[in-house]
DNA sequence: CAGTGGTCTAGACCACTAT
DNA sequence: TAGTGGTCTAGACCACTGG
C-alpha cells in the first residue's frame, strides 16, 4: 500500500474511532509530515484524497476540518464497487434469477464495444439489503475479460470476485439515471405494483486499462433507494 | 488563474476542438511538460483534475487517452453549479412561485445550523429546459451569508449572483436522492399526473469555509429528468 | 528493455484567515 | 503579521505496459 493511502486510511480511522464530528479540526500539516515522517506533498495528497471521499474539508489559512453528512444509510453512488461499503451494517444478499453464457443486445454489444457474435455472461438477479428487495439487476460481462462465472460467485459479489479472483483493476464507471415506472415483472420481483415509480439506471464499468467489462441494467425498489452524493466544487 | 487549471482548460478545449473520441492518446507527460514549459507535477495535477472530471484517463506504461461517455443531454450529478454548465445548448429559465425573508422550517434549520429565529430567503421557483418544465425546487438560504435576494436574480441564477454578485467561494455539497410520487401540487405545476414518479433530491451547499448556506428539496420531472455520474475507484 | 505514468522528496514562494 | 494551506519546481526512483 502506497504511503499516501496509507496515511490517508489512518487518519480516516483517527476520525471514526475518536468519532469526530463536522468542523472538528485535525492537526496541522506541519505536525502531520512530522507525526508520519513524509514531506509535505504526500500529506497533501492523502488530505486531497480525503476530500474527494468527503471526508474532510482544507481551508487555506484555517485548517484541516472533518466533515460529516447528516444522514445515514444512504448508498453513496460514487463508491463504484457495488454498494457493499456504505452499508456497514447491512447485510447485502443476492439471488440468481439467471447465468449464462450468450450472444449480446444490441445495446450491450454497443456499450461494452463488442460485435454481436462476441460472448459475454449474462446474470441476472435480485439484490437484497437486510432481507429487503432492494433492486433487480441485469448484467453484460464481456467472456474475453471474464473468462468465468457462477452462481456461487454471483450470490456473493461478482466484482469481488473480479478484482480478487481475476486480478482485475476497475477503473471508472458511467453511471446514466432516469425515474420511470416499474414494469409488470420488475414489479413482481420487488414485490411492488406495476405503475409504481423506480430509479433507473444503466452502468459501465471499465478497467483502468479503459476497457469496458461490465453493462448492467438496474432497476431500483423506490422504498428501498435512497442515495448520496458528496460533491466538491474544484473542477465545476 | 492557476497554472495547472490553465492547461486542464487549454487541454479540454484542444479535445473539445479536435473532436477527439474515447481511447485517442493525448502526448505524453514529457511532451506535455516541454509544451506548456511546467514541471511534471503542475502537468500531473492538471490530469488529475481532467480525470476526476471525466475527461481523460491515465494507464501506467501506456499513456493517457480521451475518456468519453456516449450520452448526450444527461445532467450531471457532480458540477455542483446548478446544471447549467452540462447541457450547452439548451436553455434554462425559471418561474419565482414565491420569494420572501423568513423563519426557516425545522429541516432547513437543522441542514444550515440555524436557530429557529434566524432568518433566511426562502425561493421556491419552477426550472424550465427548453422550455419544457424540469423540475419544482424550494431553496432556503441563510440570510447572514446571502443578505439579499430578488426576482430577478432568482429568475436567472442564484449560484452566479452568489459567486459573482457576492463575492463568495461555493466549495462542497451533500445530496440526498430518492424516488417517490409526486404530491398533486407538484403535478400541477409539473403539468403531470399525481402519484407520477419523480426524483425528489434534498442538497446543502457549503462555501468553502464548510459553512451551509443553501438547503434546497427538488422534485423532478420524471420525463425530463436524466442524470449521469462519472466515477473513478481511486478511492472505492 | 525502452517507454510511460506514479510516488515521493525538500524546499521556495504564494494566498488566505484570524487576531 | 503570524499561522496555515496551496502551488510549483527539479529531480530521484518506482511500477506498469507492450513490443
Amino acid at each position: 500500500m502506497l504511503k499516501y493511502q496509507q496515511i490517508a486510511a489512518e487518519l480516516e480511522k483517527y476520525i471514526e474511532d475518536n468519532e469526530l464530528q463536522q468542523g472538528d479540526k485535525l492537526p496541522v500539516l506541519e505536525m502531520l509530515m512530522a507525526q508520519f515522517k513524509v514531506s509535505k506533498s504526500t500529506i497533501t495528497k492523502s488530505l486531497e484524497l480525503l476530500e474527494r471521499k468527503g471526508v474532510v474539508y482544507q481551508v487555506r489559512g484555517s485548517g484541516i476540518f472533518v466533515r460529516r453528512h447528516k444522514r445515514k444509510g444512504y448508498i453513496s453512488l460514487l463508491s463504484n464497487q457495488g454498494f457493499k461499503k456504505d452499508l456497514e451494517n447491512a447485510s447485502v444478499t443476492s439471488k440468481v434469477l439467471d447465468l449464462k453464457v450468450t450472444k449480446p443486445t444490441e445495446e450491450a454489444a454497443y456499450s461494452l464495444n463488442l460485435g454481436a457474435d462476441d460472448d459475454v455472461y449474462y446474470v441476472k438477479r435480485i439484490r437484497y439489503i437486510n432481507g429487503h428487495a432492494l433492486c433487480v439487476e441485469e448484467s453484460y460481462f464481456n467472456k474475453a475479460i471474464v473468462p468465468y462465472l457462477n452462481r456461487e460467485i454471483a450470490e456473493v459479489s461478482i466484482f469481488t470476485y473480479i478484482k480478487e479472483g481475476l486480478g482485475l483493476k476497475i477503473g471508472f464507471s458511467d453511471l446514466y439515471l432516469k425515474v420511470d415506472m416499474l414494469t409488470e415483472e420488475e414489479a413482481d420481483l420487488l414485490g411492488l405494483k406495476p405503475g409504481d415509480p423506480k430509479l433507473y439506471g444503466e452502468s459501465i464499468f471499465h478497467l483502468t486499462n479503459g476497457l469496458p467489462f461490465d453493462y448492467s441494467k438496474i432497476a431500483y425498489n423506490f422504498e428501498e433507494a435512497h442515495f448520496f452524493i458528496q460533491a466538491n466544487s474544484d473542477f465545476s
